[in-house]
DNA sequence: AACAAAACAGGAGAAACTCCCGAGATGCTG
DNA sequence: CAGCATCTCGGGAGTTTCTCCTGTTTTGTT
């Protein structure tokens, strides 16, 4: 990182749904952090629309958003604006969300559960275009992944992962289909290459595994 | 209770699956408790059919077996032996079973995790034709009802109580029928008529509310 | 005995899923 | 950059599974 203390302070977007979030993240990053935040957003839509007039060092967003929801947000940034550096702030302490966040080009990874620094941390690196995760969820995913406990979720594209979560929390074929604006009948075909994917027969196998890897609360 | 201690001994049959859990019951209630464990079975097929060589006063049982299961050998018993006395000893720590148990005529509802004293209270009222269930568990059923918190599984009959617990457990319609020995056409209804009575729209809400209401875990 | 509730299951049509295929986009990789 | 793999998206057609309605038989209750 560019050495001392004087430099011009990193300029950050929010976007997270909760206006009071919001307004905490800032004062929180602009007392303690040489973060300046220069705008923020309310939906991945919006962030999408702001970002190319707030100009943005980095992005920090939450995960779990309505609408279209953080990762498709995300992806959808990206695509428009590939040098773009997201932070993922989710409350999912979950292995699972963190690779889909990082393998569609996340630069961070933070857990709301973690410590302030943590963010600012994630900040700091991406500016830098480096990568950094919660502690906590870095030991889940390295322990997963040298344990042979093998979260099969890392074998979906980030689509289906997508398509996987809304089913998973009880959404209708036609409710995601209209979701993220695509025919039922690839949703349909989503649902079935899931199920072969992941070794399941029944709806129900896909909650309760969606359960046990923590896609979905309770 | 028939006054003092020089009574010739209940006569018990144990019924579980797991050879160590039979042994140590049967070791715990002979020498703690005037208890005679007169035989035991591993499954509910052969409780049925032991059932009338060994002449049991009261019949232990344990709830989830294979095969049948406790519930189903509990109701067939009870068909063929309507005076026999079973006590179901459950690792279900759950008001939703208990009622169920009770309500199919069970004389006695006893948690695995609670004292070793309540099962011989249970086993010993039993005797006498009263009813006896873990204090905890009293206490649940208890505050459930009191609470407007009521559990709407009461609603269910005991074989569509089964039918929704495997089908909360991921098992097919057609395993299902299979394992009740009925047409798959039956539980097909059955399901529909559960997702009913219980407002359930999605194969996810109903695996949610087994979790919910502990009929299955995780 | 009479009545209500539960268990069981068939038929017919509607809805959902599966399997197969292909087109267009993107992304590596030699 | 050409070639190959992967991802996304969806149509067609057939199969399976639900749903709704109906009816019989058993069981339990008053």
């Amino acid at each position: 990182m560019s050495s001392a203390g004087m430099n011009s302070p990193i300029r950050v977007m929010l976007v997270d749904d909760h206006a009071v979030v919001r307004s905490g993240l800032r004062r929180l990053l602009e007392q303690d952090g040489g973060v300046l935040v220069v705008g923020d957003a309310e939906t991945g839509e919006q962030a999408y629309q702001l970002y190319s007039e707030f100009r943005p060092d980095v992005v920090v967003m939450d995960m779990s958003m309505p609408g279209m929801g953080g990762l498709e947000a995300l992806r959808r940034l990206l695509a428009r604006y590939p040098l773009a550096r997201v932070v993922i702030f989710s409350m999912h302490e979950n292995a699972a969300f963190a690779t889909q966040a990082l393998s569609s080009g996340a630069k961070g990874y933070i857990s709301k559960s973690g410590l302030a620094g943590d963010l600012l941390n994630a900040i700091r690196e991406a500016m830098v275009g480096r990568t950094w995760i919660s502690p906590s969820i870095a030991q889940k995913i390295a322990l997963q992944s040298l344990m042979g406990d093998d979260d099969p979720m890392r074998k979906l594209s980030a689509r289906e992962f997508e398509v996987f979560r809304l089913l998973a929390e009880g959404r209708s074929v036609d409710e995601i289909a209209i979701q993220l604006k695509v025919s039922q009948k690839t949703v349909a075909n989503y649902q079935t290459q899931l199920k072969q994917k992941l070794g399941l027969s029944s709806p129900v196998e896909l909650v309760r595994m969606a359960i046990h890897f923590g896609v979905i609360e309770r």
